[in-house]
DNA sequence: TTGTAATTGAAAAATATTATCATTTAATAA
DNA sequence: TTATTAAATGATAATATTTTTCAATTACAA
């Protein structure tokens, strides 16, 4: 089982949130497939059990738990965000996650890792996405929390 | 230089495109900056000095661009897109670009280059993206480009 | 120069996300 | 249990973002 309930309450009474039906029942009906699935979709899911749930709250709660790293968000090109359980010369990026600043950087080659998740998994992998988060300097000392 | 007005040209052309002055302008608006910039942003600029190129013109040329790897698309967290020159148990994904199924991977530590990313930039890091993204074995079968 | 398929811009349409605010409710402690 | 209260919800509206449409224009190969 991917998916503990108490977990979910206790993480998210341990910072302060709420551990309401509506948040039950998005954790549940992303916990319950494999796919990753869109805002719209999840809340196409829980709006056939759930019509009185709001897509609103939907989005609020996509956005604690994965805050909260109780589900995870991924980019898949297009559509930007989707939600899945938590269970030339090329270079990567930094971004500060207050002020928006990216730093480039390069020399890190992911190419063996490339080949040995191809010969797994069979994918023909045509590109990747290194990206790491934080704050920058000039915001570490601006940003409270 | 980053930019070669010559190499965007003949880039597009090998792949079919024309080279117009609209891409042009696109182009070197975002190779004049070290930001990365959003394409509403992107627009801001270009309509400045050409205001009579439209926003539409701007989001189709992103993604021609983009998927010639003229520039470099990036994912930063809230607002999804932006773009700059080209130049639990914690896993990541495989994402198959034609049906969007996920693959989870783990096992690969990051942490030795966080460490150094944040010596050498002063960046406090709280995250990271990591995801390979390609065709998977059933999709491979099926598309043709 | 000509022909033609590609591209463009304006507008509208479609999507996606966020803000507002009156009402309801989960959690704490009396 | 009950009362209290800050947090959360849902309906709606407001924004923001992206895509579609289509007639007019244009790059460029022939
Ligand atoms: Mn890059
Ligand atoms: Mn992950
Ligand atoms: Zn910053
Ligand atoms: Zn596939």
């Amino acid at each position: 089982m991917r998916f503990s309930e108490k977990k979910t309450a206790t993480i998210l009474r341990q910072h302060g949130y709420k551990f309401t039906p509506q948040r039950r029942v998005v954790t549940q009906t992303i916990a319950s497939t494999q796919d990753h699935l869109t805002p719209a979709a999840i809340y196409e899911k829980v709006h056939q059990e759930h019509p009185n749930i709001g897509l609103v709250t939907v989005y609020r709660t996509l956005d604690i738990l994965a805050k909260l790293g109780l589900i995870c968000e991924l980019h898949a090109g297009g559509s930007c965000h989707s939600y899945t359980t938590s269970a030339s010369e090329h270079h990567h990026h930094l971004i500060c996650s207050n002020c928006g600043k990216v730093v480039d950087f390069s020399g890190y080659d992911l190419s063996e890792l490339k080949q040995r998740l191809s010969l797994e998994t069979g994918f023909e992998i045509e590109d990747h996405l290194l990206e790491f988060i934080g704050l920058c300097q000039a915001c570490q000392k601006e940003v409270i929390r």
